[in-house]
RNA sequence: GGUCCGUUCGUCUAGGGGUUAGGACUGCAGAUUUUCAUUCUGCCAACAGGGGUUCGAUUCCCCUACGGACUACCA
């Protein structure tokens, strides 16, 4: 029988989630909608020195903001919950106690120091790969070298310990990646992971397969950084008797810096120039604990739709030419095979030209919404029909919707200065006086629409002795006071014939008729 | 250092034993726009290197180089 899909993102909150991040969960939601299943959320908590206040909240209001719905999470609950390991913390024990009782894991009582002091005598030893392992282990204070009495002694006295799992000496490992294929390691290379660390909580490793055994994950969708511990995890399944309903793996290719190399790091921030986060973050400098902000996509600017079509391409693409899609489109057309296996690298430009699409793609009057709003912050108010005309005629002109709002300015103030540059060359007495009776006669004519305006300046031109090219220039800057902008025709018919006349006469007034 | 992963235009990528190696972004040029932007058209631009296998390799195999990840009682 076909088990349903079930997939998670188990982001860790401690920080704000870059978008690493989200495109891996992105991809998570993907599938599981494609796929018919379940996109759980699951906060992996198990370090609770790095937790970071607001960590969670943030992550959460992140994938709202693009779209990524959750089917089960610790915000909206599920038939598995809790759904963060802090709470779940009783649960793992049993799990490394079964591996203890079954001999394939073991108590350790090293101390830090001891464990240094291991790792510097190997490396001055020069073993290629100092670690705690089948050879190494017989020489530490565990419970394979001391005596049951003292273990038990240890055990009872309270004295620190861990769980540690026994890798075997010489064994293949292999598991099938979805992304990259077979993927083989040799046990030797894996030490014997910490599972219960000394303050009673599981490490990332032994509570990420418990509780994906027990949420019945299907798929494990995640980085690629997590594909050299794969093999332990492997091994986990094995040796807690959970091979056969073992998760699907898919370790997706690395995000890169934009510059240089390395992978995207949370550091990366605004010393890139551009958000590496979806949403503005307040944090703390870590040395100093001075507050820092690191900008997001959302307060830059960015549409969701927009950021989220970028990322889905970065490592993915449907094999066909079209670039535009939609969440639904996506999700359509997505499949775990065709995500590359090499890493991306952030193409600024294409995010801008992302989100210029979907910009002219809203409906207009969702513009004059958002310009209406942002306009009342300046104390400029306008009915919504103006609005949607003067969105309709700037958002050709911008990338982000402040844009709109910086490209209808002109609409609310009168030129304060004129381009000097085509005053220079454009400006003069019969222009002027030319322009002064245009301004006359627009007051009387009835028909302000962008066509009307044109053939009635193309009438007073021609009386004038006047061609349109020697004049259309001076014009613009007389009423706009700008060299470019939109077209002339219609920011004139929005302007309506009174003021675009009395801009024409102020002009006239003030600028030297040589 | 060790283990693992990767390598097609500047960037994101398609493709795949015989192709003019395709698209998108950027850049450049031209057209339209009396302007800027838009739009349209065109141009520049890539199979890391070396060995195999093959009639033929960018495509399959190996090696090298380069890049990256991991190498904690962090995830």
């Amino acid at each position: 029988m076909e088990r349903e899909v079930r997939v998670r993102f188990a982001p860790s909150p401690t920080g704000p989630l870059h978008i690493g991040g989200v495109r891996t969960a992105l991809y998570n939601y993907l599938l599981a909608r494609k796929l018919g299943g379940k996109m759980l959320l699951r906060i992996e908590d198990t370090d609770q020195n790095r937790f970071v206040p607001g960590a969670e909240d943030y992550i959460r209001q992140s994938l709202e903001w693009c779209g990524i719905e959750l089917d089960e999470s610790p915000w909206n609950g599920g038939p598995h919950a809790p759904y963060r390991q802090s709470e779940r913390k009783p649960m793992y024990l049993q799990y490394a106690q079964q591996l203890i009782d079954s001999g394939h894991a073991y108590y350790a009582f090293d101390t830090p120091e001891e464990l240094d002091a291991m790792r510097a005598r190997l490396t001055a030893a020069k073993v290629p790969n100092p670690q705690y392992n089948s050879i190494t282990r017989a020489q530490m204070r565990n419970s394979l070298t001391l005596p049951a009495e003292e273990v038990k002694q240890l055990l009872e006295s309270g004295a620190p310990y861990v769980i540690r799992l026994k890798v075997p000496r010489k064994e293949e490992v292999r598991f099938n990646d979805l992304i990259r294929g077979w993927v083989v390691v040799h046990s030797s290379s894996i030490d014997d992971k910490v599972l219960m660390k000394s303050d009673g909580m599981p490490t990332y490793h032994l509570a990420n397969i418990v509780d994906d055994h027990l949420m019945e994950i299907t798929h494990v969708i995640r980085g690629e950084e997590w594909l050299p511990s794969a093999p332990l995890h492997v091994l986990l399944y094995r040796y807690l008797g959970w091979e056969d309903t073992m998760p699907q793996f898919a370790h997706l290719p690395l995000l890169l810096k934009p510059d240089g190399t390395g992978k995207l790091s949370k550091r990366d921030g605004d010393r890139l120039g551009f958000p590496v986060f979806p949403l503005e973050w307040h944090g703390k400098d870590a040395e100093t604990g001075a507050p820092t902000v690191s900008s997001g996509y959302r307060e830059s600017g960015y549409l969701p739709e927009a950021f989220i079509n970028f990322l889905a391409f970065l490592g993915w693409n449907p094999g066909s030419q079209q670039e535009l899609f939609t969440m639904s489109e996506l999700i359509e057309a997505f499949s775990i095979e065709r995500v590359s296996k090499s890493p991306a690298r952030f193409d600024q430009n294409k995010v801008r030209w992302y989100n210029e699409q979907y910009l002219r793609a809203k409906p207009d009057a969702e513009l004059a919404q958002y310009l209406t709003e942002s306009l009342q912050g300046q104390g400029v108010e306008m009915p919504t029909s103006k609005a949607e005309q003067i969105a309709a005629l700037v958002k050709e002109r911008a990338t982000f919707p402040a844009d709109l709002a910086r490209e209808a300015q002109l609409f609310f103030q009168r030129p304060a200065t004129y381009d000097e540059q085509v005053i220079s060359k454009k400006w003069n007495a019969q222009v002027a006086g030319a322009l002064k009776e245009f301004a006359g006669q627009l007051r009387a004519t009835p028909d302000t629409s962008p066509d009307g305006i044109k053939a009635l300046l193309t009438q007073v031109l021609e009386t004038q002795g006047l061609k349109i090219g020697q004049v259309l220039q001076a014009l613009r800057v007389a009423v706009t006071g700008a060299a470019a902008g939109p077209d002339l025709m219609h920011i004139m018919s929005i302007l309506g014939a009174e003021e675009t006349a009395e801009r024409i006469n102020q002009a006239v007034a003030q600028l030297p008729a040589a």
